[in-house]
DNA sequence: TCTGGGGTCCTAGGACCC
DNA sequence: TCTGGGGTCCTAGGACCC
């Protein structure tokens, strides 16, 4: 049997740790640049913020009764952490799936008790955390996932959801997890509303018509597994930094910070991770809610004549591509980079022609060390941030808007809670 | 005026190989 | 007139997830 733990409007419930004031009203927290809702307590659902909708589109009598914040990832990334901790020490396995969501096995919980388990770890991460979550369990994560989205609809949180069972009768299908707006549609036109209405489809012709992906989402309905609790993480394929500017940039030299900077986040966490990228790319975008100006968006990829883990390295080449790409007269939006062709980097790949600076690990190792302790770009490269010139900054013209963003509770010693 | 960011997997088609 | 079979790799686009 499989759990999937989910926090409650993540995000939302984040921030009410911290300030109680939020309690009980209507919280929006956005996207980064404050543009999109991202979240939203069941106050601000009710009042009809949808997901994923620009907070500018929200009539202003609702706007005015919400608190809204900036999307503060640095708080949520930390209480996620504390909730996963609290979930391995109560089960054999755990598979983190996303900043809010945990599949967790029942494995040697005997069935008579796995409710009553679900139940007490709900009750122990709000009370250790401050989180409010659900678990819904099943024989497949699919039905897990089910499971827990019918969990939020009742008061104790906790739902089992076996194959064949009434809870599948009226489940949209919708709500399935692996079914989205597409195929809802299509489905639709079929006749197939509800997830019983999927499992009892013939599978052979969902295969043909939608594809293996769907074929396995009505199997993991019927209870049989097709997707296993994976405890470690694989290793990822790319890393990408990319962020909209809170003001359009027109300059070239303000583009190349931008995109230095993005640059230089990227080969952090690439370290982090113990990766090393054979190649990178680098984007650029006007502005498209602006039809009548013009657009252009251009990408240009190139590969390392060996793999690197040196920010040096990918800074020359990124910017020689943002050079090549930019042109006068356009108003730039947003850009980002990406690394790509990640390999372990312990595995080497011996190149005749490489030459490797055995001090590149070292510099490396001492940056990430430097800004680990004392903050974030605490010591960056010039073409970043802030370039000194003849001893004036240059401000971050592009830098993104967060208007209101609350404290780093938990992780900046400068920013803790006071308790008088 | 204001419109997010970061991922994965699958499929189809083309180029190329023996 | 007749014109194979079986692969791999790469890329672009689509769909999905949180």
């Amino acid at each position: 049997m499989l759990g999937l733990v989910d926090g409650n409007n993540f995000y939302a419930s984040c921030e009410r740790v911290f300030n109680p004031s939020l309690r009980g009203m209507p919280v929006v927290i956005l996207s980064n640049n404050d543009g999109c809702a991202i979240a939203r307590s069941q106050e601000a659902k009710d009042l009809g913020v949808g997901m994923g909708q620009p907070i500018h589109q929200v009539p202003f009598g609702v706007r005015r009764q919400l608190k809204v914040l900036s999307a503060n990832f640095g708080l949520y990334g930390d209480l996620s952490g504390r909730v996963v901790s609290i979930l391995r020490d109560l089960f054999p396995h755990v598979e983190v799936y996303s900043i809010d969501e945990s599949f967790v096995s029942f494995d040697g919980i005997p069935k008579a008790d796995q409710e009553r388990v679900a139940a007490e770890a709900r009750t122990r991460i709000l009370k250790w955390t401050g989180i409010p979550c659900c678990v819904g369990l099943g024989p497949t994560k699919t039905l897990a996932k089910l499971g827990n989205k019918a969990a939020k609809k009742t008061a104790h949180g906790v739902m089992t959801a076996l194959p064949g069972s009434a809870l599948l009768d009226r489940f949209p299908v919708e709500d399935v997890w692996g079914v989205g707006r597409k195929l809802t549609t299509r489905l639709g036109i079929e006749g197939v509303l509800t997830a019983a209405d999927l499992v009892h489809a013939d599978s052979d012709t969902l295969r043909a018509r939608y594809g293996v992906t769907l074929a396995r989402t009505q199997r993991e309905l019927q209870g049989i597994a097709c997707s296993s609790l994976e405890e470690v993480e694989p290793d990822r394929q790319q890393i990408v930094v990319s962020r909209s500017f809170g003001k359009e940039v027109v300059a070239l030299e303000d583009l190349q910070q931008a995109v230095a900077t993005f640059a230089q986040r990227a080969c952090e966490k690439l370290r982090g991770r113990s990766l090393q990228a054979g190649g990178v790319w680098v984007f650029l975008h006007t502005n498209p809610f602006k039809p009548g100006a013009p657009q252009y968006h251009p990408s240009k990829a190139l590969n390392f004549i060996s793999p690197t883990t040196d920010t040096r390295e990918v800074l020359v080449v990124v910017q020689a591509l943002t050079k090549a790409m930019w042109r006068e007269g356009y108003r730039y939006k947003k850009a980002g980079i990406g690394l790509l062709d990640l390999t372990a980097r312990d595995v080497h790949q011996g190149d005749l022609f490489a030459q490797v600076d055995p001090r590149s690990h070292a510099l490396m190792d001492v940056m990430d060390r430097a800004n680990a302790k004392f903050g974030r770009g605490a010591m960056a490269f010039a073409s970043s941030a802030k370039r000194v010139r003849g001893g004036e900054q240059r401000r971050q013209v592009w830098a993104m808007n967060q208007t209101a963003l609350s404290p780093a509770y938990t992780t900046r010693w400068d920013q803790l809670v006071r308790v008088r």
